[in-house]
DNA sequence: AAGGCGAACAACCGCTCCACT
DNA sequence: CAGTGGAGCGGTTGTTCGCCT
């Protein structure tokens, strides 16, 4: 039984939207607010899917949204943000007030990619192009910090093909020295750390399973037994305080990735 | 002036996550 | 606990625009 598509397709536009689509989606949102997404083209009079009204509201009509050409600031800001969370575009956007994830994903990818290119770097690696990558197809072993959002999607993907994660080792660098001269001031008040104390699972509370913003960072890197795991029931997570905890030995980081989830 | 081409950007599609029942 | 639906995300495609020949 499949599920029922978002909208029915066949009488809807598509396509570039018109003035008095777009004037219609704005007097609706403003008389209503963002409410039902699935629900808000009928309501409002628009024969568009919801999903299209969503992305329209939220990547150009809305009114907060700053318009116009991105500022070498901004630039260098999505270069170090990128080389921290990779293509995670939502959370990127979430550092750059007015600025949507589709936006930047465009910016990235007409004129990010290629300035990186002619400074002769590799704009997924954020190293040396002449810089030989770590593997071939051997077991990842060594993987640095700047691509850790790109390698938890990783391991979440390898971990739903095969629950056998046997050869895959991660040994994290304790610290990143080629990150750091990549970044030198980067100081964007962030900072990388295990979920809240009151998310972890109380022995009365097991942990929801699959819950994003549940699981143990170190969990999700699929190192249950490592000592890192702060959500280690059995074996105990010391103090726990949040303030000591030493994320892969980053007791100074300054990147708190849940922090980054502000839409 | 017209056509080719690439860049830029808007929009769509498929998928995942998560709350709810 | 499983099923379902809404919302959101990231990759990709389609369209428009401007430059060049």
């Amino acid at each position: 039984m499949g599920r029922s598509p978002c909208c029915e397709k066949a009488h809807m536009n598509k396509g570039a939207w018109t003035k008095e689509e777009d004037d219609r989606l704005i007097a609706y949102i403003r008389a209503h607010g963002e409410g039902c997404w699935r629900s808000l083209p009928k309501a409002a009079g628009l024969l568009r899917c919801g999903k299209s009204c969503r992305l329209r509201w939220i990547n150009y009509l809305r009114p907060d949204l700053k318009r116009g050409n991105f500022t070498e600031e901004e630039d260098e800001l999505i270069i170090k943000l990128h080389s921290l969370l990779g293509n995670k575009w939502s959370l990127i956007a979430g550092r750059l007030p007015g600025r949507t994830d589709n936006e930047i994903k465009n910016y990235w990818n007409t004129h990010i990619r290629r300035k990186l290119l002619n400074r002769g770097i590799d704009p997924s690696t954020h190293r040396p192009i002449n810089e030989l990558p770590a593997s071939t197809g051997e077991p990842v072993t060594n993987i640095s910090f700047s691509s850790a959002a790109a390698m938890v999607s990783r391991v979440q993907h390898q971990e739903k093909k095969a629950d056998n994660a046997e050869g895959f080792k991660i040994k994290l660098e304790e610290k990143n020295p080629a990150h750091q001269e990549q970044c030198p001031d980067l100081n964007l008040e962030l900072r990388i750390s295990p979920p809240h104390q009151t998310q972890y699972p109380q022995a009365d509370q097991p942990m929801k399973s699959g819950g994003r913003n549940h699981l143990c960072f170190v969990c999700s890197l699929g190192l249950q037994n490592s000592k890192e795991c702060s959500c280690n029931i059995s074996g105990g997570r010391g103090s726990g305080a949040s303030s000591s905890y030493d994320f892969l030995g980053l007791k100074t980081g300054v990147l708190d990735y849940r922090s980054l989830e502000m839409k």
